[in-house]
DNA sequence: GATTTTACATACATTCATGGATGTATAGTC
DNA sequence: GACTATACATCCATGAATGTATGTAAAATC
């Protein structure tokens, strides 16, 4: 076989990773074979020994084309020009919009939760998603104390149960509707719901923007 | 081999399902075979074959084993007597109960939303989770609708998104308690963002009894 | 332009899970 | 007490996936 050039091989690697998302999906992660992901991709299973240690390697690599471009859409800033709140929510719309608008996105978010078993070598995937999820909660604690203290509001429940709280609703609401993306839109619910929740948790909304669900973008 | 009384066979049904539980907990479901599952409940294949048509077939009878009683205790009663709202925080503080106390409740919802993969057969797995979320948000929104009637209060958002938001919440504290239980106390925590959500929504909850963190039982 | 390294393809050995067939002793049934 | 269905255990054939080892031709490197 012809050896390819540097390019030629990115962009083989990247068609073995289209293929496993394609067939994580529609068949899981165990039940889809190497062999299997190297045929759709037109190689053979010495392209993926060559370009990943195993399957789990293989997977890593796709988890983190969309979580690493993810994780950086959403970092919190601790500007003191702009409202705390505002920054979470925005966050937040970024990310629920990727989720309904990104076919890749949706896919292996989809994969995540419901074509793999977390166990033996992707406990490690398991694990960065909990420091992700640590580091997310704990931004939301950051956000909901400082502007607690702006606006002189005190938070009905303490700050790290309120930010749990807001990472199981929209952890939550991602994951109902990947179940069932007809039930309900995601975007505009998720804005909605933010509102709710961070007034039950003594905040005065009345001056968040409210956009009519007819006038949002799809979804 | 001989044959056993009717009483022996359920009695090694039920220790292959056990074996089953621990064996999907630890390695997940597709890395178990039918042989490790039969000899941690010392017995053969012949055994399991015998009990349950495949691999899928023994997973659906463990799940039932947990979600059938599970789903009786959290039904909606839609009684004049009470107020609604606090029948769906029951019912809510129940299921949190069970998964914080009973090691098989929370091993099954851990096996269900980290060890398996929702793929061919267990499609049909998957499809009665939705059915069983759906009846779920249906029993929230009656709830909710009916408690606003009753207390005349406009709810913020409509009621099936405020539904959705629920179980949302709920669901995603669940799984997020699953997978670290040390980051927060689960039924506690579960009982005041349910507080804060619903006055969120509009209604008043001064009235709701509101329990010191430290007089109530662990977790 | 000779050499080395790369980017795969091919071939092979091994392991293991599955399903079905068959054996068998005893609990029920009459 | 004969008969039958039950509750398994054992055996066997098959297939499939994995990892490794090796082959190879062209791109990189000098």
């Amino acid at each position: 076989m012809a050896r390819r050039t540097k390019e030629e091989a990115l962009a083989t690697r990247d068609r073995l990773i289209d293929a496993a998302e394609m067939l994580f999906q529609s068949q899981g992660v165990s039940r889809t074979s190497l062999q299997q992901i190297a045929e759709q991709a037109g190689a053979t299973r010495g392209a993926v020994y060559w370009h990943f240690k195993d399957k789990a390697d293989l997977f890593n690599a796709m988890m983190k084309r969309v979580t690493l471009p993810m994780e950086n859409a959403t970092r919190f800033t601790d500007d003191p020009e702009v409202d705390p709140l505002a920054v979470i929510e925005a966050g937040m719309m970024v990310a629920l919009r990727l989720v309904t608008t990104d076919a890749r996105v949706r896919r292996v978010f989809e994969i995540a939760t419901h074509k793999v078993e977390y166990t033996g070598e992707m406990t490690s995937v398991q694990q960065r998603h909990l420091e992700a999820r640590n580091g997310c909660v704990g931004d939301f604690e950051k956000a909901l104390r400082l502007a607690a203290r702006r606006t002189r509001t005190k938070l009905a429940v303490p700050a790290a149960v309120a930010a749990q709280g807001l990472h199981a609703l929209m952890s939550g609401l991602i994951q109902n509707w990947l179940l069932d993306p007809e039930a309900f839109a995601l975007v505009s619910a998720g804005r909605r719901l933010f509102n709710v929740y961070v007034s039950g948790l003594g905040f005065d909304r009345s001056g968040a923007r409210t956009v009519p669900a007819a006038l949002e973008s799809p979804a």
